[in-house]
DNA sequence: CATTATTGTGAATACTGATTCACATTACTC
DNA sequence: GAGTAATGTGAATCAGTATTCACAATAATG
């Protein structure tokens, strides 16, 4: 039974969908082209018609998940334009889209993504660094507009940002499921979001005259420990 | 030239060295037999002598692994018995071991041990929650000494302080070095050792006259928070 | 309908890497 | 020093997988 003729478009896109649900299922080592043609419904050298090689596969591949991670920050944006608001969606987001992606991760730290061709992990850093960024100015605004803190930068806590994600997705992963990944972020959240809340900078507790707080879970820093963080702020990125 | 007969749990150790170096240098892709032998001084086949297969080879990889990551904490605990800076001390040893051994994370997150061999994922997993325990200790300790706030469960902080480096290392990994790990997770730690230093519980905001800070850096939580914290507090792992 | 470009197929190729094995050499034991 | 167990070697085997190619079928075009 031979497959039915059918656009060089089309294709590409069935390949992508089924390399992504290959690799959630069986890994990298099950992305494979007679893997992928099989599940397209092809014979493996079908494929080359559409890709020149294995390698061009993988890139699309990367495409579709910069998408998604991308498409979660939008999607949150257009939702609420509370910074903090904006920021809890966009973890309960994306936990769940790694939770129930298991390709994502596995892709994301292949040896051909993460540390073999060198190319692949630049663009790797950039899809990082774009949602960062994006991260980073949702951030920004809150500062901006009063309702974050200020005195850490941006692109600090977008990366703190990431940190509550990325061990929970971690031991959601390695342990089966059995790890509670939204249970956790959701209380990292609830500590994270209690420090990154704006307050009232007031002196060393010493002087507390003059502390006050406009906030329920208002919390007090040092003008010493925010001048330091200050002059830390630029990373090299 | 024939390699000198040599006894094989010297030779045992002299393959897992080996394959750590060629993991650093070459990623996952780069272990291969006749990689190892080759770097021992060894015919390939000789490898055999030692080791059953090459997924042995892996084990004895991840023993020297889980051990450089145990070492960390017994090193800072001998070091200080203050748990803010055992903490900070093993934020620092953790970020310079992922940063100075590159072959850590690709061995970790390497689809042999991160989501291939279901058997090895369990054993990444004992690994990390053997660390998880020891962080939590270390924190648990803490709140029964005051120093560190209650409230929150010692294993969600530690994840959460696994927060810290992981998206750092993963930055310096792929920006090939460029991103300052060190940095990132020394300005996080400000952030952090904030938040989980001790504070006096107080009332919401609206009833703060027995609000009492005993810390300079004190913060205040609702009791509500406080409770809703608690509920949540165990772990399903 | 005839032509042509596109797409699909199966076999063949080439390469990589783990593993085995019969045999050689060396250290150790008595 | 003879015998034995441990260790090293080179060649061969086996399996998996990307890729190519000559040819077949099909859709599109005129």
């Amino acid at each position: 039974m031979r497959a039915k003729k059918t656009n060089t478009e089309v294709r590409r896109e069935q390949i992508a969908e089924a390399a992504l649900c290959l690799v959630a299922q069986h890994g990298m080592k099950g992305l494979n082209i007679a893997g992928v043609a099989h599940r397209v419904g092809f014979a493996p050298s079908a494929v080359y018609r559409h890709f020149n090689s294995k390698d061009e596969v993988l890139d699309v591949v990367l495409d579709a998940i910069q998408a998604r991670l991308l498409d979660n920050v939008q999607a949150v944006c257009e939702e609420t334009t509370d910074p903090l608001k904006r920021l809890h969606r966009l973890l309960r987001r994306h936990t769940r889209l790694i939770c129930e992606n298991e390709a994502l991760p596995r892709v994301v730290f292949s040896e051909e993504v993460y540390s073999g061709h060198a190319s692949r992990q630049a663009r790797l850093c950039a899809i990082i660094n774009s949602y960062l960024a994006k991260v980073g100015a949702i951030i920004r605004d809150g500062q901006r507009r009063g309702q974050l803190r200020s005195g850490v930068s941006p692109h600090t806590l977008s990366v703190m940002f990431l940190g509550l994600i990325q061990p929970a997705a971690v031991l959601w992963h390695v342990s089966g499921g059995r790890f509670d990944a939204m249970k956790q972020t959701e209380q990292a959240w609830q500590v994270f979001g209690e420090i990154i809340r704006s307050r009232r900078v007031g002196p060393p507790s010493r002087d507390r005259k003059r502390a006050k707080r406009t906030q329920a879970l208002g919390c007090v820093v040092s003008e010493r420990l925010k001048l330091k963080l200050n002059k830390k702020t630029r990373s090299t990125i």
